[in-house]
DNA sequence: TATATTACTATACTGTTGTATAGTTTCTGT
DNA sequence: ACAGAAACTATACAACAGTATAGTAATATA
């Protein structure tokens, strides 16, 4: 009894584990931003920047990293003046496209939510 | 051309919101633990407690009052003694599911491209 | 009266995320 | 020689998420 409530609980904690690191890959205040800008086309570093409304180069930078790191996104030195640097959604970030449409489906559908108990009741 | 330019840019801020609104409700330590404790049968807090390893009495009750602010959970006050409380997952809360589904199903994956390249090259 | 339980709240602290601002390197046009 | 652009890095700081620890109200039992 108590081994299989343990079994269950460590199997629930194998499952929640890949929702976490999925979370965790997209959560934080630029990478969306990032990921999306950059799947509309190849961008350069200050192309980013431009597009990304606010972020600091510093935030950029790390954030890029970040994700090349995790495969997402793919860094291209190209050897002109002045260097130019292009980045590029991976394959395997397309691979979110799935994740990113789900998380978008229910935030709509929540936006909906909210608007319509607003519209019953204003004051809150 | 600027007005298009701007056109797209708003129409992409416009999906990228409902996503951030997703992200941002299940993002945090203690979110997914809470949800997942609850959906496996409603709990009073002192089961949650136990069941969310590591959680403090604050964080629980803090996290528990985001989510029933957001409809996802909801809080039954049982007259007795001692004051028992039961937080259950809304009909809403389960409409979750596909979001999870898809950052679980994404996540697996990206374990296991972690783990293939790291038999490839162990030392990183 | 003292102690225990449930479901919290209060206060103070730490650590991580993100911001602000400036500086660096490499190159090139003037 | 100097200014300027691209793609960063460094340093210091602020804000917020989360932690540690203690305390509260209601009720019951010893």
């Amino acid at each position: 009894m108590e081994e299989s409530l343990k079994l269950d609980h460590s199997e629930c904690q194998n499952k929640i584990r890949p929702v976490r690191d999925a979370l965790e890959l997209l959560s934080g205040k630029w990478k969306l931003p990032i990921i999306l800008s950059l799947w509309l086309g190849d961008k350069r570093f200050s192309e980013v920047s431009k597009e990304v409304n606010g972020i600091t180069d510093r935030m950029l930078s790390k954030e890029l990293r970040d994700l090349e790191i995790n495969g997402l996104v793919k860094r291209v030195i190209h050897d002109s003046y002045p260097v130019v640097v292009e980045y590029t959604l991976t394959d395997y970030g397309k691979t979110l496209k799935p994740v990113i449409d789900a998380l978008g489906i229910w935030g709509m559908a929540h936006r909906n939510r909210l608007m319509s108990e607003w519209k019953k009741n204003p004051t809150g």
